[in-house]
Order: C-alpha cells, then sequence, then structure tokens
DNA sequence: AAAACGGGGGC
DNA sequence: GCCCCAGTTTT
C-alpha cells in the first residue's frame, strides 16, 4: 500500500468513527488527564470488554487517581472496586505492585519511556505505548489486536505478532498517524471490521483492502 | 459448552 | 513458537 493509499484510508477512518464513541481509556484518560490513570484502565482493560472495563475504571479513580493514594488501598479492596474485570485479583495485585514501585523508585510519577515501563510485572508493549502516547503525547504506536488484525486485513503489513506489527508500522506509517491510529482502529474494529466476520458490506475502505470478498479471515 | 474480551509472562 | 493465566459476558 502507497502513501497516498494510507492518506485517504486515514481520513475516511476518521470521517467514520465520527459516528461511534470514543474507547473508553481514551476517554478515561480525557477525563482524568493523567499518565497513571492510562497505565491503571489499560492493566484493567486486558481480556476485559469496553464497557466493563470503564466501569471499573470509573469505579477505582473514584477512590484513587494517584500511587500515593491507591496503595492505601488493600489488593482486596481494589480487587473489589474492578470486579467483574477479568482476573481482577491477579491485576489488583499487580497494581498495587506498579504502585509501590512507582513511589519507590520514580517519587510517584509513571516513565514516559516504553523501555521503562515494560520493567513492570502486568506492562507490555501494548500498555507501555499507550501510556506514552495517551499519556503523554510523545511519539509512539500502541498496538493491540484490533490494529494487529485490520493492518494485516488490509495487506499494509505482513506480520504474525502485535509486537511485530508495531515495528512494521514504526517503518511504514507516516509519523502524524502513530498516535491516532489505536483510536481509531480500536472503535472501527469494534463497530464494523469485527475479529471473524467482518461488515464488508458498506466498508467506506473496500476499495483499499486486500481481503474484499473475503467474509472469514484472521 | 464455547468463544470472545483493546495481553502478558514464562518457557 | 506454544501454553498458561483465572473470570466474566455473550452466543
Amino acid at each position: 500500500m502507497k502513501d497516498q493509499q494510507i492518506h485517504e484510508a486515514m481520513a475516511l477512518l476518521r470521517q467514520e468513527c465520527r459516528q461511534w464513541p470514543t474507547p473508553s481509556v481514551t476517554v478515561v484518560a480525557q477525563r482524568h488527564r493523567s499518565p497513571f490513570t492510562v497505565l491503571i484502565s489499560c492493566i484493567i482493560s486486558l481480556r476485559t470488554r469496553d464497557a466493563v472495563t470503564a466501569a471499573a475504571s470509573e469505579r477505582l479513580f473514584s477512590r484513587a487517581v494517584s500511587p500515593d493514594a491507591l496503595v492505601r488501598l488493600t489488593v482486596d479492596e481494589i480487587a473489589d472496586l474492578i470486579y467483574p474485570a477479568g482476573f481482577f485479583r491477579v491485576k489488583a495485585g499487580q497494581i498495587r505492585d506498579i504502585c509501590c514501585r512507582l513511589l519507590e523508585e520514580y517519587g510517584g510519577t509513571v516513565p514516559d519511556t516504553v523501555e521503562e515501563l515494560v520493567r513492570f510485572k502486568g506492562v507490555g508493549r501494548k500498555t507501555a505505548n499507550l501510556v506514552v502516547t495517551l499519556g503523554y503525547g510523545k511519539p509512539g504506536i500502541c498496538v493491540d489486536i484490533h490494529v494487529h488484525r485490520i493492518t494485516n486485513r488490509w495487506g499494509y503489513v505482513a506480520t504474525a505478532t502485535p509486537d511485530e506489527t508495531e515495528m512494521a508500522l514504526r517503518r511504514t506509517l507516516p509519523p502524524e498517524y502513530w498516535i491516532e491510529i489505536n483510536d481509531l482502529l480500536v472503535s472501527y474494529g469494534q463497530h464494523r471490521c469485527f475479529p471473524t466476520v467482518p461488515a464488508c458490506s458498506g466498508c467506506p475502505l473496500a476499495l483499499l483492502c486486500s481481503r474484499i470478498g473475503v467474509t472469514r479471515s484472521k
């Protein structure tokens, strides 16, 4: 796919996604405006639906929006607040551990590089990149399952894992779209370009997609 | 019962 | 690369 085509695709995506609500982690980040809340709600979102993530995040942040406030809660209290998110007990422990380390190693602030962020248990490249881009507004590409699936479905990249997709996009995607593409493709993946059976009929990107007519694909 | 959730870790 | 994690909602 050429640059000309990706410019067209992104313009169409922007237009199309306006009709759908903004993904919840982004909304939560905007409401509380902090790299810390992006980090925590991103951990909550692991293997958990968008609506559940939003509700759980709001419940937790109504009690604490900083590491020093959050460590005063016990693991059980945190677990109760983020229920019914998947793996809620494991995540509660991870969240509290991360808060402790943030206080001990970073004076209660959140580091702003992927390399530092992925040293925390429960934080991988997806979460780290979302903190960097959404939390700090710095260059980065957050590749979750939606970004991975859709860019491959387009034929824009040909990769086996989300991490490989991130590296491929860092080489080929114009920097002006780096921060934005996650929000757009999460929304598109939730409302049209579904995981198993995408709604290709009426898709504004149909002419740019290499899998036209394919109703079942990875 | 099985698949799906905006993954991550360990091997 | 594969398998496990440990929970709910949706089909």
